[in-house]
DNA sequence: CGTTTACTTGAATGCTCTCAACCAGCGTGG
DNA sequence: CCACGCTGGTTGAGAGCATTCAAGTAAACG
């Protein structure tokens, strides 16, 4: 099946996978389904009987705070798990929507359950990819502690190149984006009329191009320097910046 | 053995543990150790052999920037198993420290890959502490992006009040923060001016008093309206904060 | 095309930071 | 036993980053 393969092709990064585990993925996956963009594929406060695998677009985990504004706690791309956590954590304490068009697969937690009972590696793999997941959550943090408005969107833009680079959806230096600066904004913990001033800043610098919903990075070590970014917590085994830049 | 107590008392807070499982995890234990305030636990950019578990004493997670600042990440209340997420994160993405004298018990790897193996139970509830800790990274999160300096410093307030309820280390309204106000600058990503000033605001306010080490809670439900504070992202089955204020 | 959505830009306000002292408690040593 | 030094906490003031309000432009869509 075409689309366990996604998730096979991001879970070996880490460690590779037998047959016998492949097929057990490619079993788990109950159905796929589409969600048009801004709408939500996991609602806030729900129990899910299933976790969802994004198979295609983006999408967001999100918080709304009382005075009406939100926060954008995760950006997923295609090949993540964008809610195995709510297998253990009974009540969702976010929400997830579609930033474009998706596609998405169901796994059932029963079968994740099932999962846990009887493979161990794959088991320790999904673990991995929830801790990878607060890794990541770690260094927003760090972002919008201490980091400048232009060295977090430096970052995030660093960090979504080698995520997508993992899964073949970067084309040389390019990649597509279609999120709205005001999702960026939310994203990286600052209004939107800073956040298009610094992107401007950005540019005017050399470092990227971005119209259209089209990345493309044109100074590497100078975004990276900035960004101060470093790509272990990702935890890929193989230097995907290398060998694709 | 006593010290397994503390972390059984909080797995079960979450779902009941066998006989078997309470004997598995007191025999993980290898020995415990203790760490003067303010060094090192774990070193950032280590890849340990073996997690800790704090048995008494606050610790934190932190990372540095390049402008010398450092970030707080995450704090750590006794029974909290500090770095598990080293069992599967070949290497630290940051470090770990003694904010206050700690007592920590250690854990080799090689016992964690055992449960894994033979205790699916037991793996899903270390597994969950995991996604708990991920899901208070989120909160922090919305905090640094979203939430004023003196909502934050409340959230904070009440989440170690909550987490501290669940191990019994609360006393009333009471409970012992042995921590410097740089170091809550540092977590809640302000300076320390800021942050100071706010907090006078706060206990002008009458919602908590904080002197010598030791916090306490003057208005519960003021602190936690100002905080917008939901316990449910702590997935506490008990509400404990009903029960003990 | 008209309308909506996304992006830009200007200007004023203000939150938060840095720099700089100063104060208080505490442990140590003369 | 008190002075001294250290750490942690407090306060003042000016600078600057970031926000909000407000408009205006450009691109996308039916």
């Amino acid at each position: 099946m075409e689309i366990a393969d996604l998730l096979v092709k991001k879970l070996s990064h880490r460690s590779p996978l037998t047959i016998v585990e492949r097929e057990i993925l490619s079993r788990s996956i109950a159905r796929t389904r589409k969600i048009a963009a801004d709408d939500d594929m996991v609602a806030e406060g729900s129990k899910p009987a299933h976790s969802t695998l994004l198979v295609s677009g983006f999408a967001a985990r999100y918080l709304h705070v009382a005075d009406g504004s939100r926060q954008i706690v995760a950006i997923h791309v295609p090949g993540d798990f964008v809610d195995l956590h709510s297998f253990l954590l009974k009540r969702m304490d976010h929400g997830i929507y579609a930033m474009s068009p998706c596609t998405v697969a169901m796994v059932p937690h029963e079968r994740l359950l099932e999962i846990t009972e009887g493979f161990p590696h794959l088991t320790r793999l999904l673990w991995l990819s929830t801790l990878i997941d607060a890794a990541i959550h770690r260094q927003w943090l760090v972002g919008m502690g201490r980091r400048s408005a232009s060295a977090r969107i430096a970052h995030l833009l660093c960090e979504l190149y080698v995520r997508l680079a993992v899964v073949e959806l970067t084309d040389g230096s390019q990649f597509a984006l279609p999120i709205t600066q005001e999702e960026l904004a939310d994203s990286l913990g600052m209004s939107l009329v800073h956040l298009n001033r610094s992107i401007r800043e950005l540019k005017n610098q050399g470092l990227f191009e971005w119209q259209r919903g089209g990345v493309e990075i044109k100074d590497w070590d100078g975004l990276r320097q900035l960004a101060e970014f470093d790509p272990t917590y990702l935890n890929l085994e193989a230097d995907v910046v290398r060998t694709t830049l």
